[in-house]
DNA sequence: CTAATTTTGACAATTATTGTCAAAATAAAG
DNA sequence: CTTTATTTTGACAATAATTGTCAAAATTAG
């Protein structure tokens, strides 16, 4: 399932429409250096690239800023194995936070 | 339940054993300031720091590491309301690693 | 082989984080 | 109220991290 990283994703989507890095790089105006770091990894996406990107792909916007957060998180996370546990803690203040938005 | 910060915890803590910032910070050879922002959630905490400041208020350490964890989860998917689902997407990814650690 | 694409690494420029300090604000004590 | 201790705030320089740019090296495609 989505044992993907956002990287290995945009990478997938743009073999899948055949366009070489050179050439996205255009429509987004950075290097092509850049990019093909970001694919990799090696540089961080921001969420402005991932959503030109869904643009130029043609892709769900929404499913590529999940993973490209659950990427930040597995980095926040690290090997730590209290990390599940953190997640579940994380989710139960996002949930609190929703329900006291008002407040 | 969880809804308090790492640094909101801290400060708890703190209190409850009556030390003022002066003394921790001494113990931890830091500036008060930074103690001081720290606990109000103005400086970054880390992992270093957390797990001393366990020995000194004499506190399980993985819970207060949890929380911390958590704590930058949280900054990391913001207000963002795919929160939840990159939440989820990230533990299932976790599991995903410590289930095939030796690979 | 040649051309196109991708990767790598170095570099300077920019931006972010850090520690240090002292003054201001607040709280506690007498 | 006055003095003292504690905490907060903001400015500042030092340090570290991130960024964009570039060109050469490596890889892949034709």
């Amino acid at each position: 399932m989505s044992t993907k990283t956002i990287g290995e994703k945009l990478r997938q989507l743009r073999e899948s429409k055949e366009l070489p890095l050179r050439k996205v790089s255009a429509l987004l105006d950075i290097d092509v250096a850049i990019l093909s770091k970001m694919e990799r990894g090696e540089r961080k996406l921001t969420k402005d690239i991932v959503l030109r990107l869904a643009e130029i792909y043609n892709y769900n916007a929404d499913e590529l800023l999940v993973l490209f957060l659950s990427d930040r998180i597995m980095y926040e996370i690290q090997d730590e194995d209290l990390g599940i546990k953190a997640l579940k803690v994380a989710e139960q203040r996002v949930k609190y936070l929703k329900a006291n938005k008002s407040k």
